[in-house]
DNA sequence: CACTTACGTAAGTATATGCTAACATATCGA
DNA sequence: TCGATATGTTAGCATATACTTACGTAAGTG
């Protein structure tokens, strides 16, 4: 739901997660390398994403490479544009029949 | 702080009162009367919503109008905008000269 | 002035959250 | 099969959150 992505989203360390998988793919090791809390908190975090749509995972040998799934945050994207005007909810539009176009499903 | 809004965000009810506030000011009861929790509770959210910039308060006489603050998303906007492409980063860029131009000061 | 109306604030409480340490699991190389 | 590597899971704990009830305050009204 998309509660559960909002709520993904307050947390400062899980934000920038999203930020350094955005297009690239990590292992939780590597994730873990930029923070300075636990690998397990971070873990905790990644499923908190994984859950909320935000990150896929896939197995590789005994590491686990997550990477970021834009679409997820389609739905935010959306609560926004009701706070523009028409104009950018033209945009909004154009955005999502555009860029993600018809091969993603919101989750 | 941006983090404040994402925060603010992550509760559902404020989610709602931001969307009954969106471009028409209500009264703290007003409000509250769309709720099942007490007035109390959604003054303190309201306060959340404030303190983050997503709102603001103007007194007329006894009574509090509140309104929603669109420019108060433009971090997460921007946030948001990260995670779709270069054409998409440049309708972000031309919606925010054009829509809620120089007139607006983040907060 | 009381008295009412419209709100915010404070105190208290139950539950959610983020973190750590300890433990479990699974894959790969020797 | 044994040990090392990479990661998730559990239990426990401290702090943050969302509520409620009780109380405080300020602007109209009689």
């Amino acid at each position: 739901m998309t509660n559960d992505v909002f709520r993904a989203l307050a947390e400062p360390h899980r934000r920038e997660m999203l930020q350094l998988l955005r297009g690239t793919e990590r292992s939780a090791g590597e994730i873990a390398s930029f923070f300075d809390i636990t690998r397990p908190a971070v873990s905790q975090h990644l499923r908190v994403l994984a859950e909320a749509g935000l990150v896929v995972v896939r197995q590789e040998g005994t590491r686990r490479l997550y990477r970021a799934r834009p679409e997820g945050l389609l739905g935010v994207r959306a609560f926004l544009a009701e706070f523009w005007d028409q104009r950018l909810r033209r945009l909004k539009q154009a955005a999502e029949e555009e860029e993600y176009g018809a091969s993603n499903r919101e989750r």
